[in-house]
DNA sequence: CTCTAATTGAAAATCTTTTTCAATAAGGAC
DNA sequence: GTCCTTATTGAAAAAGATTTTCAATTAGAG
């Protein structure tokens, strides 16, 4: 994904917080919190801010680059997101998160909630919980 | 719903701070937080520590007498809920939420996902957000 | 009514997030 | 490449939310 041009076509510089916080989630299999970013970069020598984490989370968010992902305690977490309204999976074990579409089967509730309901439907928040195929593995094998 | 039955069941006691905050909330139609729970009690006469309300609100929770509501930008807060695994339905403009039943269609939904992504699918987290047949008939009328 | 253990309240401790503001650095103009 | 403007940063402080601690209180069994 061409973060570099999206964060200059919206009038915003490529700071070097900016991209370390990007190349360190583009390493990322599980959402981060602006906590375990700070000191993730921190072992790495880059020599950041924890104000400037929440910052560029915050712009990122903002800009679509980012996605809120909670975890199975329903902590908030950060991750890098594709493009569109897409929603997460993430294992209650190791909280590898991935996307998945769910367009047409959310226009079927949606349109039958709002018949039950009467109310107007204008957004949607969707996540799943359970166990990526390596925990499920584990677990298979541990009992 | 009796929640007293329910306490007591469960090896807990129905204290004044229970009772106040279970009261309180039969009474709402949005999900408060514990702030607001608390200076609306405050504000009844009944004294109570702020503390209490947190330590009422994790236990409620714990016993499924209260479900978690995220308001539009996603602050958790605190409503009654009925009985089952139930979804919320929030209105962006005035807060008030409802429950609705969508198993047929999350079914439907989790058994694709599973398909395509291979994780076995435990648990989700679903909410809608929109306007409440009040907030949506003013809308109309103030264009 | 008494007694005991669960529960509470107040203060302190802990965390998380936001605000402030002077110092720094990105990137356009030359 | 250098200069200049202004966005951006970092550190400290402030603000807020939540948890812990512990003595005092109170619910409810006997």
């Amino acid at each position: 994904m061409d973060y570099k041009a999206i964060l200059t076509q919206n009038g915003y510089r490529l700071s070097q917080p900016r991209k370390q916080v990007i190349e360190l989630l583009q390493t990322s299999e599980v959402a981060l919190s602006p906590q375990q970013i700070h000191q993730a970069l921190q072992q790495k020598n880059c020599e950041l801010g924890l104000v400037s984490v929440y910052r560029t989370l915050e712009l990122l968010t903002e800009l679509g680059l980012v996605s809120v992902v909670y975890d199975p305690q329903r902590n908030p977490g950060y991750m890098l997101s594709t493009v569109g309204h897409l929603h997460h999976i993430v294992c209650q074990e190791c909280h590898k998160a991935i996307e998945f579409s769910a367009s047409n089967d959310i226009d079927q509730l949606v349109q039958r909630v709002e018949q039950e309901t009467s109310f107007q439907v204008l957004d949607h928040f969707l996540q799943l919980f359970g166990l990526c195929p390596d925990c499920h593995q584990k677990q298979i094998a541990g009992e």
